[in-house]
DNA sequence: ATAATATAATTAGCCGCCTAACTATAATGA
DNA sequence: TCATTATAGTTAGGCGGCTAATTATATTAT
């Protein structure tokens, strides 16, 4: 039987499967990019989803995690739908949508912003300030868990190697759509 | 403004904003960890959007991509929706969508399968051969792109440390159930 | 002063993921 | 044999992304 942690698994090893067959056929491409595309696949696969199932269990998700995160962290200014939305790197419709959860959830409100009619005002409830102080420590201390047995020169080699795969993503993807 | 490749680029930037404040806050997060979770999921939100971008340059889509490949690479053997699900890690419901998606666009038909009233037989149409034919040798040429940069060593800490942390998410998420 | 333009937030609708419920068919067992 | 149980596929509905269109409010330019 398959479960959200696992789902992932497969769906790095079936790609690897795939490439591997190819790689048979067609010499162009190097057996060892497959092995490195399908550790790829399977980790982000699994940690998103070990992640997400993780948040779950407190009711959040990364989206409105992060967004709590920002109300109470950056508590000094004032919050609209479009700074979150710029903060976080998703559209207004997405916030929409987030906030819409945490409002229901009762963990946020929206009120009117009065120095411009356009905008609201995003405040946290003391529910939701309690929600997010609560869960924080638990955060870290997971964090801590997860990343806390490398050495200093596998986390630098791992920042560095992942910084330079995703230049080469962003200017491939440049080239293609130019190129298309 | 915003687009969809820089977009997960604010939201890594954001948590590492945060984490930095908490972890002056709070000693027990370091520092290094907090950039090591910056630069992940940095890493994953662009290096995910790219690659859904490029898969759409071509009408394409991760999963649509999987099943495509899937069907061409093995298609001596029979494939239901249920295997393709299996074969996949995701579920049948999500399979049904991406076969509606694929027969929609005449790429893919699901033929009544006599051995077992049950299932459904799914297979390419020439069509959908010649696009997954001709997707696939663009394909590996970007995955020589983007990680034929690398030394082997290079590749082979990066696959082990994902392989360490994934575990430690897995290992983490049981206990949490367990605990909760 | 008012028309045109820009901006903020929401809505509508698509995609891909999920779970849960439903339908149809097969297999099993009293 | 016929009721129960199991399995395959779909449907319904939620979530979190997206784009495009809509509504309300500000701003700018004539």
């Amino acid at each position: 039987m398959m479960n959200q942690t696992d789902s992932g698994i497969l769906k790095g090893k079936v790609l690897y499967h795939i490439l591997d067959q190819l790689s048979e056929q067609n010499l162009e491409i190097d057996p060892k990019l497959v092995r490195t595309v399908y550790a790829l696949l399977d980790f982000i696969s699994s940690s998103l989803s070990t992640s997400e199932a993780y948040f779950g269990l407190y009711g959040l998700s990364q989206g409105r995690l992060l967004i709590l995160m920002l109300l109470v962290q950056d508590s000094d200014q004032t919050w609209t739908p479009a700074k979150l939305a710029d903060t976080l790197g998703v559209t207004r419709a997405t916030v929409t949508g987030l906030l819409n959860v945490l409002e229901k959830d009762n963990w946020i409100e929206r009120l009117p912003y009065s120095e411009d009619g356009r905008m609201k005002k995003v405040i946290l409830t003391e529910k939701g300030r309690a929600k997010i102080n609560e869960f924080i420590p638990g955060h870290l201390e997971r964090i801590t868990k997860i990343w806390g047995n490398f050495t200093d020169d596998e986390l630098e080699s791992l920042v560095n190697i992942l910084d330079k795969a995703k230049d080469a993503f962003s200017s491939l993807l440049k080239q293609a759509e130019v190129g298309s």
